[in-house]
DNA sequence: CATGAATGAGCATTCATTCAT
DNA sequence: TATGAATGAATGCTCATTCAT
């Protein structure tokens, strides 16, 4: 029990560096944090960063996991599939759910590219959750090819990679870079981009 | 005539060492490089440097400013525009020019990234950019709203940077990211991006 | 009795450290050893060493005491003396018990002079028993400085300072520098260095 | 002519700092010499240092590389041979030249065997040095193979090892261990070592 | 214009030692 | 006795920037 106490404390240790290293990424990114400004957040001493993770690089692929298994979660698995009438509803709210995201974890995706830069294994993390994201979707679409469904003359992995790209990529430079972002996804947004995916597979509403 | 030589050689170092960052750059990424790095590329002395740019952050805006001014004439203003009836075609061409620059210049785009995210100038730079880029596209379509152009219910600025965003950061994670990348644009994939575009639109080939 | 077990374990828990830290001071040498792999080796908690060590520098006396023990014993102590006329044959099995000591431990005497100049402790620790075993050697000297046994003009503790090195040195840089050594003394060194030594004295064989 | 001063200055730069090293190696030691010690002594900034020397490695690499070859110059090739009947005066000179060196720098050879116990780099130079040492010194005997010179059964390389050995470790021992020490050479001392050479080689006088 | 030596702030990492349980 | 989490001092190394020549 004294032994179970003292795994609870150093447990909690741990997620304190975890989450001041998660809050110091976000407003810092990824190259001007330093270890120094972790423990200072975690207050903790510096030699104790050490007990738990061997880098920076290190505390920053933990905290990136959560963040990008979320993402992943909440825009591919997060909805129980209906018929097929209501697939546009169910883009929608994938759609939505990956903007949520996003827009909640803010500058931190910002870090996350900066990350991926300037590590390696950062960068495999980060590309491997991409290229998993965009197979599931080709995958998905694969399954439909029985009859109108898509476009002719479409590249389905080009596809699903290009589509994934502007979903992402509208995102995260909306909600990580240029001005102080609103905290918010707008419904407005959701619409076109649904529409814009929607009809780019050659469907029509 | 002395005077004029001497311009001429200051402007001779300048290009070196803008050429030498432009390579190192390519190579190491906007965080690994140094100034030393650069001065050793360029075959002048460390403190030369400062005769001329501020520091790192300057002389990679002068670096960047000239790739992204080119992608933006090869995608924008490169193709006489004919009748309406060519617009898929040069839309195409548009499409392929993009890739081709980002193929070409490869890991700078990498760069550039980084740098967007290590200095508030470099991020405003490019974003200004992007802001052009998208609301040149926007702008064309607003000039064509006269009849049944665009699906109704998009958002005409919103599509822009979404469509805009797709053929981006396809053609920048395929270059700068993962493995050494194969120096050319497949055609393949440009039917693909070009038909996502169009049909995104509501059109109809 | 629970009294004794106590103890007990404790020695058993002290006899693991000591033999890890030997082990450890073997293989890295006295500098790069450091406390946590010496707990590391014997399997106890990190703080547990500070119960019966001071820190490094004190466990590092008590291994090369045991070391310095044996050498010693093995070199002067080992064999009964038999008749005057036997002592070519004493002398060369006094060598080979000192070289095979010193072989037998390689690396160890390595960081032992290695500790001998980082803590003041070990190095009187060496320094006191290198004294002894001069003493015992000029003292037995003495002891026959009846007849014609050594050359006049010749220091006795400088001799013995210098012949006690000879062996000292030549045995150590070869048991623990320079390639991974061969674990055995050769007969042939050992007949050269005893006629040195025999020589240098000034007797014939 | 600006620029001869300029690189002298920054010669002196590179003086200060390798004298002020070879202080701080002979005070303190290799392992408890920083860089910091050693700028300090040269009134340099830290890092200063880094503009001639790549770590404490290399910089004692270029301390003891002067040492040992003036302990190599001095020991063997110092005073021109004359008649054979002249050897044991020469020998004795030699001896007396290395015990020499040896005093005068002290505490630096301490320092030189902690060096070659933490850095393979100084150790393969410290043996390289012996090895001339030694194969200079059997060269020398072979050379003379023609009569009585040597005994007989004696290896002679085995004998230049230990001989070297001998002369070697009694001037280390005796100059960098132990009190503080008389700085000069006891010409009791060099007969001794002298003779026993002499004499361990089975020649008489 | 050009040079390159000098500066020193800044950061990552290690490890001996303590102490509450 | 034993544990192991926590501490923080110590140090190596890099690199942007300055400035006298």
């Amino acid at each position: 029990m004294g032994e179970t106490n003292r795994q609870a404390r150093a447990e909690a240790t741990r997620h304190q560096l975890l989450e001041a290293a998660r809050i110091v990424f976000t407003e810092r990114g990824y190259g001007a944090t330093t270890v120094a400004s972790i423990t200072d957040g975690a207050d903790t001493a510096h030699g104790t960063f050490y007990l738990y993770f061997r880098n920076k690089e290190d505390v920053f692929v933990h905290v990136i996991s959560d963040v990008l298994e979320e993402v992943y979660q909440r825009s591919l698995t997060a909805i129980e599939e209906a018929g097929p009438e209501q697939d546009l509803l169910v883009l929608r709210q994938r759609i939505a759910g990956f903007l949520e995201v996003v827009v909640r974890h803010g500058t931190l995706w910002r870090a996350l590219l900066e990350g991926a830069m300037a590590s390696p294994v950062v960068e495999e993390h980060w590309l491997a959750q991409r290229r998993r994201f965009q197979q599931t979707i080709a995958g998905r679409w694969r399954l439909r090819l029985d009859g109108s469904a898509l476009d002719p003359g479409l590249d389905i992995d080009v596809a699903a990679n290009a589509l994934g790209s502007m979903i992402e990529w509208y995102a995260v430079t909306g909600a990580a870079f240029g001005e102080p972002q609103q905290l918010s996804v707008d419904e407005h947004v959701v619409d076109t981009l649904t529409q814009l995916w929607w009809s780019a597979l050659g469907r029509r509403s």
